[in-house]
DNA sequence: TATAATGTTTGAAC
DNA sequence: AGTTCAAACATTAT
């Protein structure tokens, strides 16, 4: 359900409960989640599509995969994965993946690929980028070693805007290009986040979903691309194929 | 109502 | 042995 922004919205809706103690756990997660209770929160976090409720000495990791969703201070009519309660609120995860991280975040880490960090280093995408030149544009994006949180809406919305085809060659795409795919990238995740706070992100959509290019006023081309074959829509009038 | 979709890990098969 | 790919997980709008 969620890509980057989504995760940003829902760490600033629990960053009431820094400083807490969960007070009580439940939920049909197999972990071993009674090693919260009365454990305090020291921080809350998130990489990508992670989102981190951090321990004195271990995370816990959410991740929310597809299909996955989120309550907070309300409950679903729905069993929980895991809930947390404490002093003055709770915390409701349901159909996600839940465990646990022992080692340090900043090892398990890198920030700087985080396209929703203030640590975000795009001369860093520029580096790995050049090692994948064979690499799809549609895949790269996806990948969250170097792009987390960038997920099918906004790989599909970033691609029409910078008027790249989804099938051109991370290695074939020119300097502009490149620095375009890297820039925007963030900054229509940051547009995502905006939107999605005013609950119009898909009205915002302009080929996400949609069938006729806004730019040309002809079919968008729709079809599972790439290794991750995952849905793409795009232009092939105005979208450059770069191979 | 069947289908497909904002995703990732695992392990079998090649 | 490295790569590829299907399966698994599980919800909901269309």
């Amino acid at each position: 359900m969620p890509e980057g922004p989504t995760i940003v919205i829902l760490k600033d809706e629990t960053l009431q409960f820094v400083g807490k103690k969960v007070l009580r756990v439940s939920g049909n997660t197999k972990i071993e989640k009674e090693r919260m209770l009365n454990q305090q929160i020291v921080a809350i976090k998130s990489w990508g599509k992670h989102f981190l409720v951090c321990f004195k000495t271990f995370t816990l990791k959410v991740h929310f995969m597809l299909f996955g969703s989120y309550r907070v201070n309300e409950k679903k009519d729905a069993p929980p994965r895991l809930s947390l309660e404490m002093s003055n609120g709770e915390l409701n995860f349901y159909s996600c993946s839940v465990k646990f991280i022992e080692e340090d975040l900043d090892t398990v880490y890198d920030w700087s690929a985080d396209v929703m960090s203030d640590m975000w280093d795009p001369k860093k995408a520029k580096q790995a980028l050049k090692q994948v030149p064979d690499m799809l544009v549609c895949d790269a994006l996806l990948t969250q070693s170097i792009f987390a949180g960038v997920g099918n809406i906004i790989k599909n919305e970033v691609l029409f805007r910078i008027r790249v085809h989804p099938l051109s060659r991370v290695g074939a795409l020119p300097v502009k290009q490149l620095n375009m795919l890297i820039n925007e990238a963030r900054n229509y995740s940051f547009d995502f986040l905006e939107w999605k706070r005013k609950y119009e992100l898909k009205k915002h959509w302009l080929a996400h979903t949609k069938s006729i290019c806004p730019r040309c006023n002809i079919p968008f081309t729709r079809k599972h691309l790439g290794k991750t074959n995952r849905r793409s829509f795009f232009c092939n009038n105005c979208q450059v194929l770069y191979e």
